[in-house]
DNA sequence: CCAAAATAATTACCCAGGTAATTATTATTT
DNA sequence: AAATAATAATTACCTGGGTAATTATTTTGG
């Protein structure tokens, strides 16, 4: 009966997919990507975190974030610290990047106002109420696989 | 003034993820994924296209959909007719595409509609007409490069 | 009519995310 | 204490999307 939902998934998918488009655009003088500055924004808010929480943090498998991490690392904005566990690797913010994120931040954020324009406030908020309590049901496992 | 912009643009692209992680476990009994699936459920309902009007449908780039479609070639459940203008490719529907298609179809609703069962009706049409609007507005160029 | 511009598709090469299997280390169990 | 299980990260390999450059064909302009 609900045919339409094929159309309300793809138009998500396509949104998603400019959104990340008009980021990499803003980011690309810094020659940072989309998923790295994920990555920043997150320690610099955070401070330490291992990979693990880094990936629980934003919901991605552990293999991407090793690569992106690695990318970091090879560009000298972040630091990986081997814990008392050894297991665990801890990630944080070199001086560089502490130094260079104002800049990132802003042009992250002037991008973001750009697109945003076309947006009514009001429905921002009701967008993002709506995904959010959206997502926490798909977190939560509320789909059921079986049957 | 608008830092909550990071939140609501990364909990998109998680739903997106999340979407699209549901979406392929539908099809992978049939040895499809999501790509495929999109480029499939436009043909069935437009015909006949081009790779160029598949594209623009889908708003996907050419190379991609060089590869997709390459795919569903080489398993059988799509035709590439050289048309008059030999630049370009008539692209169709097997027959065992046509046949198997109704299967996917459902498998893909059922699983649609488990995911939709987690949002009310009133925040599915607010959430399609929010997303189609500015969709429409970002394909629109409205956002400016420069400046 | 022929050279130049435009177009459709492809190739090559990026980044991003996923699963399965592997490795090194730590925790548990017996 | 030794064997086994669990955990963090990595490696290998897949799909999916993007840009730049290339090829083949068709249109356009001089």
């Amino acid at each position: 009966m609900r045919e339409n939902s094929h159309i309300l998934f793809h138009s998500i998918h396509q949104l998603s997919r400019q959104l990340t488009r008009y980021l990499n655009e803003a980011l690309e003088p810094f020659g940072l990507y989309n998923a790295q500055w994920s990555v920043l924004f997150v320690l610099k808010e955070k401070g330490t975190l291992t990979q693990k929480e880094l990936c629980e943090y934003l919901a991605v498998e552990a293999p991407p974030m090793t690569r992106t991490i690695q990318r970091l690392v090879k560009q000298g904005y972040v630091e990986q610290q081997a814990g008392v566990d050894k297991r665990k690797k801890h990630i944080q913010l070199t001086a560089k990047a502490v130094g260079e994120f104002p800049a990132w931040e802003a042009a992250v954020l002037e991008a973001n106002e750009k697109v945003l324009k076309l947006l009514p406030e009001n429905s921002q908020e009701a967008l993002q109420q709506i995904i959010s309590e959206w997502t926490l049901g798909l977190k939560g496992g509320a789909v059921d696989k079986r049957d």
